[in-house]
DNA sequence: AGCCTTTGACCAGCG
DNA sequence: TCGCTGGTCAAAGGC
């Protein structure tokens, strides 16, 4: 198999892999009550399936084997040991040039990317060494910043890995370092762990995130349901009032890792409840009643900065001589 | 001689 | 169709 077709079918299998694992999860939330989580996956999914698609059905591969004015490029045949030319001014696959390098622009721009921050060491200002060896091959001014982009592809010729490097304007101590495509030299093995735990630790975050989101509006709902009441179950929290009822089960409540970025909200939180909220684990089976002094918590310091109107305020007093489960709302 | 960086030119995508 | 922009190429020069 050409190496073009062997990158093209890695695409496909790893987008369907994804989509695959996210409809599982999207399974066991199943439940109107999580519909942010539902709707969160529902999109990550469909953007899978798209991309596999589009590969698939010849959308994203259609350009490349389209003629475009002197140049034609052309699927690379299975088994192909056609001589390389170097010319750039000859008809020639532009696909074949200088190695097996996926060269062209369409498919460079169709790798999968992974986008890092880095910081300089203290006293440099150049990026920490990634461990890998690259050779620079451009440098490019980008509109709207101040520092030059730098273009990177692995030291080994033959592999494909790319890497840019742009310096951020406002934080010119960081870097964002994009790489592109693998190491196909075998370079990167010595680093394959790291790399994986780099990919599941984006997976765990983005859950975190869908989770915590979901967590934030049980506790916004919580605290401004008129005449609300709750109850601890084995298996959940039950919040309820004379209109509606809701469940909180326990398994919608997962450790957040505390190396999680605080989600984007556009709940009036400050730093201190933000931190109170998601940087500690919130509560699992044996631990229900925290989940009420966390409520009460929150709204306590959202009281103390003057930032929020709830209509309704959580009942602290009832909460603090509950023998019993239920809590009236006193408004 | 071989490898590297620099830098202007070139090419493809996109609006 | 055209111009802008990001990404890449490749010649030139340095080490």
């Amino acid at each position: 198999m050409g190496e073009n077709n062997f990158w093209e079918r890695e695409v496909v299998i790893a987008e369907l892999t994804k989509g695959k694992e996210l409809m599982l999860q999207l399974q066991k939330h199943f439940d109107p009550i999580k519909q942010l989580v539902c709707q969160y996956l529902a999109v990550e999914i469909l953007s899978s399936y798209d991309k596999a698609m589009s590969l698939l059905n010849g959308t994203a591969l259609s350009g490349m084997m389209k003629s475009k004015g002197k140049e034609i490029i052309h699927p690379a045949p299975s088994s192909s040991t056609a001589p390389q030319l170097e010319s750039p001014h000859l008809l020639v696959d532009s696909s074949t040039k200088s190695c097996d390098r996926p060269s062209n622009y369409r498919k460079r721009k169709m790798l999968a990317r992974r986008k890092e921050y880095v910081e300089a060491r203290p006293g440099e200002e150049v990026p920490p060494e990634d461990g890998l060896s690259w050779r620079k091959y451009g440098q490019k001014l980008i509109l709207g910043s101040k520092y030059p982009r730098e273009y990177y592809r692995c030291a080994r010729r033959c592999c494909g890995a790319t890497k840019m490097v742009q310096r951020i304007e406002t934080e010119p101590l960081t870097f964002e370092v994009t790489y592109g495509g693998s190491h196909s030299c075998g370079q990167e093995t010595k680093n394959q762990n790291e790399e994986l735990l780099a990919v599941q630790q984006t997976k765990c975050d983005e859950v975190a995130k869908g989770a915590a989101e979901m967590f934030e509006s049980y506790i916004h709902k919580m605290v401004s349901t008129p005449n609300n009441s709750y109850n601890n179950s084995s298996t959940g929290v039950e919040f309820s009032n004379s209109n509606s009822v809701f469940n909180i089960p326990n398994s919608d409540f997962i450790p957040t890792p505390t190396s999680s970025p605080h989600p984007d909200t556009d709940f009036p939180l400050d730093n201190d409840s933000l931190t109170l909220l998601f940087d500690q684990d919130v509560p699992d089976n044996s631990g229900n009643d925290s989940l009420a002094a966390l409520a009460a918590e929150v709204y306590k310091l959202y009281e103390e900065n003057g930032k929020l109107n709830f209509p309704h305020r959580y009942d602290k007093q009832a909460e603090n001589s509950r023998p019993s489960n239920n809590v009236g709302d006193k408004s």
